[in-house]
DNA sequence: CGGCAATTTGACCGGTCTCAAAGTGTGTGG
DNA sequence: CCACACACTTTGAGACCGGTCAAATTGCCG
């Protein structure tokens, strides 16, 4: 999921809005409400998940700063995610009818959007490749590089960083039970592949987990 | 993934072309290609897959008449993942050029692509949640349900139809072994839940399988 | 009708889950 | 600033679902 671009909140200026900062657990919207605007991330980190009666969720996928929320929800009007903030997180919102009133006008703000729904419809294809045909180990060598990625893309370090996610979050995320999630990071360090500390991670071997992680 | 409206098709006359049938596993585009066109099935049925190296792939979804190819592709111009026919099936084009085109003058037109993507990301996020959270059971119960009701949508009996896809294929989607599915498909006639005949099932008993499904 | 692919069935194995309990942080209120 | 409570994390033991390997059976197309 590509930053939104600066130039384009440039030229949305006066159309977005800044909110006040939330703390963690707080929640954006929740499946079932109806969707009245779209709302970038500014500071902080948000994840999405979906639920089913009977208790079962799943965090479908996590979003950083750049990263635009409620794109599921942007022409049925209904959200079907439910959206909170990982950590004290400040986001701008841009309301549905503005958007829709700006897209008739600048053709490359619509490619945008659809461009960010596109990205999250392939990331979320690839994830369902990956719960399906990967072992929980190679599920999470990916997903610790993927972090890297994003943050790298941020300009943040790639080699260390602190986990977004709790690790119930992560495990869920990554369709496994956290005490499955514990032995393997346990285990990831003793080969020497990480160091861990709380949430404060290093790769020490990018390579030995991109390889791990199996593509 | 709801079917592309009659009357839209009618507004795109002039710009859609109808292409000749192709037969089963004929491929409409590969992962990596360069995406010219959308297409939209007419009659027959189609699936599209990921893979990755290593020869490990899977079908992440699979459409039906009125049903839109190539969204995932729309706005990178590249394909992600790779499309086949499931049985004798023809297509309709709509170049990306003319839609490029089309979409400044039609807001509904857009309106309409993007809420395939959006039912197509809605869909996929879905599917996630069912492969991290459910067990196979649940998650074949889950598949007839989804067939017996995107064909009962477009007319056909909800009750009684024929399979889209080889057992392997709906293993592969189902993210389980062709053993498996088999088993499990045993195990629901012993029930008598369903009965089946090659590719001819009837669901005998839909709320037994929808508490099944588990939602 | 022959041959090959698709499907079914069986036996066994292994990765994950479940249940349980012990540690470790972390935030809040006194 | 400390202490307590509670949530988060780790570790262990055992069970089970689903995968793997192997072989028999069925079905389909030329």
């Amino acid at each position: 999921m590509a930053a939104f671009p600066a130039d384009d909140l440039e030229s949305l200026k006066g159309h977005v809005r800044a909110l006040r900062p939330v703390r963690r657990g707080d929640t954006f919207y929740r499946a079932g409400e109806a969707a009245s605007r779209l709302l970038i991330v500014h500071a902080g980190s948000a994840r999405i998940s979906l639920s089913r009666q009977g208790g079962r969720e799943m965090i479908c996928d996590y979003y950083l700063p750049g990263d635009t929320l409620g794109l599921e929800a942007l022409h049925t009007g209904t959200h079907t995610a439910t959206c909170v903030a990982l950590e004290t997180t400040q986001v701008c919102e841009l309301s549905r009818n503005s958007l829709m009133r700006l897209a008739g006008r600048h053709p490359d703000l619509r490619e945008r959007i659809c461009l960010q729904m596109n990205r999250a419809l392939v990331r979320s294809q690839h994830h369902q490749l990956d719960i399906a045909t990967k072992s929980s180990e190679q599920r999470l060598a990916g997903f610790l590089i993927d972090v890297s990625m994003r943050l790298g893309e941020r300009g943040y370090s790639t080699h260390s960083y602190r986990l977004p996610l709790t690790r119930l979050e992560i495990a869920n995320h990554l369709g496994m039970r956290t005490e499955t999630l514990s032995r393997l990071l346990a285990d990831f360090r003793r080969r020497g592949l990480i160091t861990l500390a709380g949430r404060e991670i290093d790769l020490l071997q990018r390579e030995g987990l991109s390889r791990l992680a199996g593509d």
